[in-house]
DNA sequence: CACGTCAGC
DNA sequence: CGCTGACGTGG
């Protein structure tokens, strides 16, 4: 192999040196010792890179170049598919060994964008990962965005990179000249590089390592293949799902006109407020910022007095089901691969929780007849089937562990129906007289409690008197002074600290806690007691993942993780391991973190989500 | 781009 | 009352 077929190009502008790259030849050669390498002559001691491609979806788009970075100050960029420019066939296939080496650290800004671009090429990075969006994140996880421009900026007052639009109307990084590229995109290497030294230095004093390295950082390599795995979506059933609801709605929209006595755009709350408000004069029961509200629970109100608010209602739930998901869903199946990609977003939830983008599949709909033919769609591959196991009532569990409170740890202890035993409680009703609407309202209390609840906002939930709210929140905390006093503790550290942490040291700034406004101060006291609960819950749902992932592996099962939804993961099983990944999953889930009372995991499978729930 | 609305946990 | 993301409307 010739060692100098490619030509690294210097540099971050800021730097005129012209070192040497590493040859081909060099690379395969082991160190001497074990040292950390500073100078060109061997492997680096670690690595920074930063892969540009041809879009942002890393599994359709493709390698354009890579900068990488060794030591700050010296940054080089490879162009590997430019249009009009020197390219380099082989500069990954020389890159591979380094990035494949699990003894070479590697540092980058969000590196599973950057793993998945150079799977499709054949490289899996291993190593140690220093992910710097991940470390901001950790740092501020209230932080709007962690680019890597917004947290250079924080961190580096670094100016904006005057390259910053170097697109401008290229249609794709490909187009832009090498010079251009080379000083943008060197850049962002050696950035990734210096934001490691800081932020990693940070992470260390605010105690929040441990996080980063035995959650975080593992979780990296399974959303990446989560992602790259995808899920298989039926599209002829998902298709003919939307004729359907198309036809629905022609015969739904006939009726509305035909009640309203004119058309009119009935998605628009606007010109529905005309229609109802001034032509049918109905009552307006709620205002928003801009007008009247024509929410559901209005709309369901005034069903009560006329005939159209249903049929709005109606209309509403399917053009939603139709235009977010039926219609939305087909043209997201990958062609390469016949499956939809989600993006999971480990950096955008103020409370540890992932998210779901592009498409959401974390929000496909569960309840009534349409949801469960949306979830049909979803569908396991030949040979497979789909396993779906959720936490039973996990965040009441974790308040239950975190509060200590008996009364809520001995109704887990003995698996006794939660929402039922509350209803016993507010009611001052034996079990079996708990009927039905008093365990519906049980139930709203109970996530009340979970949400840090006022008297405001339970009223508005339950649909009656704050001062009636007010007795259901007094009587609950009459049953249990454990979960009381938590609240109350967690809200005084918070005033003393500014923030709030899991169970597992994640941390949360709650900055307008001491604010002079009460509507802030409350707000900011709801964060307080929900984030600890939701948040942990995160934790733990994380760690599983961490563990099962490592037992699939150990036993070299064919199973995979394709969908976590907040306490639920969808798993995609070959039907000969279905046994033996349900026994591994319920047992990884719920062993997953040791608390005061039991984990529960409920488990169903079948060919496709509808079935598997 | 803000807003209202609504899908999920 | 907590946490999200996506759609259509209308400026």
């Amino acid at each position: 192999m010739k060692t100098r077929q490619y030509s690294l190009f210097e540099d971050s502008p800021e730097n005129e040196a012209n070192q040497q790259p590493p040859t081909a030849s060099q690379k395969q050669k082991k160190p001497e010792n074990d040292e950390p390498q500073s100078s060109y002559s061997g492997r680096p001691a670690e690595l920074s890179f930063d892969i540009e491609a041809t879009g942002r979806s890393p599994i359709s788009d493709s390698v354009v170049g890579i900068s990488l970075c060794r030591e700050t100050g010296k940054a080089f960029y490879v162009p590997i598919r430019h249009t009009a420019s020197p390219n380099v066939s082989d500069a990954l296939a020389i890159l591979k060994d380094t990035l494949e080496d699990e003894s070479i650290p590697k540092i980058g800004h969000n590196l599973k964008y950057d793993m998945l671009i150079v799977r499709q090429e054949g490289i899996h990075v291993k190593g140690t990962l220093y992910d710097t969006m991940l470390a901001s994140y950790l740092l501020n996880p209230n932080k709007p965005g962690h680019s890597l421009e917004d947290v250079a900026i924080e961190y580096l007052m670094h100016k904006k990179n005057p390259f910053a639009n170097v697109l401008g109307k290229r249609s794709s990084f490909s187009e832009v000249p090498l010079d251009e590229a080379t000083r943008y995109a060197a850049e962002d290497a050696e950035l990734a590089m210096e934001l490691r030294n800081i932020l990693f230095e940070r992470l260390k004093t605010e105690d929040l390592e441990r996080l980063y390295f035995d959650i975080e950082m593992p979780l990296i390599y399974i959303l990446a293949d989560m992602e790259e795995a995808g899920v298989k979506v039926d599209r002829k059933i998902i298709e003919e799902l939307s004729k359907e609801l198309d036809r629905e709605l022609d015969v739904l929209q006939a009726r509305i006109y035909a009640i309203a006595g004119e058309t009119f755009n009935i998605n628009s709350p606007k010109q529905l407020c005309k229609i109802l408000f001034d032509g049918l004069g109905l009552k307006p029961l709620k205002k928003t910022k801009t007008g009247y509200s024509t929410g559901v629970d209005v709309l369901e109100e005034l069903a009560k007095v006329h005939e159209l608010p249903g049929e709005i209602l109606n209309y509403r739930t399917l053009h939603k089901l139709k235009t977010t998901y039926a219609d939305t869903l087909p043209r997201l199946i990958n062609e390469r691969t016949g499956r939809i990609h989600t993006s999971f977003n480990q950096t955008v939830t103020a409370t540890g929780r992932l998210s779901s983008s592009d498409p959401n599949l974390q929000n496909i709909p569960v309840r009534g007849e349409w949801g469960t033919r949306i979830r049909e769609s979803f569908i396991a591959d030949d040979g497979c089937v789909l396993v779906s196991a959720d936490y039973s009532q996990i965040e009441l569990r974790i308040l239950a562990h975190i509060s200590g409170d008996p009364g809520l740890a001995d109704a887990f202890k003995s698996d006794i129906d939660i929402h039922t035993k509350t209803a016993v409680e507010l009611f001052g009703v034996p079990g079996s007289s708990v009927t039905g609407e008093m365990r519906r309202v049980a139930k709203i209390v109970n996530f009340g409690v979970i949400y840090g609840m006022s008297p405001y906002g339970l009223s508005e939930a339950l649909g009656i008197s704050p001062k009636e709210a007010g007795t259901y929140i007094d009587q609950y905390f009459k049953s249990h002074s454990g979960v009381r006093d938590y609240m109350k503790s967690t809200i005084e550290t918070a005033k003393e600290l500014g923030y709030v942490t899991t169970l597992l040291g994640r941390k949360r700034p709650i900055p307008e806690i001491n604010n002079a406004s009460a509507n802030s101060r409350q707000q900011s006291e709801r964060l307080a007691i929900n984030t600890p609960i939701q948040g942990t819950a995160a934790d733990l749902i994380k760690i599983a993942m961490i563990n099962l992932w490592k037992r699939i592996r150990e036993k070299k099962l064919k199973s995979r993780m394709v969908l976590q939804i907040h306490d639920e993961l969808l798993v995609e099983t070959p039907e000969g391991e279905l046994e033996a990944i349900k026994e591994l999953i319920k047992r990884e889930m719920e062993n997953a973190l040791t608390l005061s009372v039991p984990l529960k995991v409920d488990i169903g499978w079948g060919k496709n989500w509808a079935e598997a729930h």
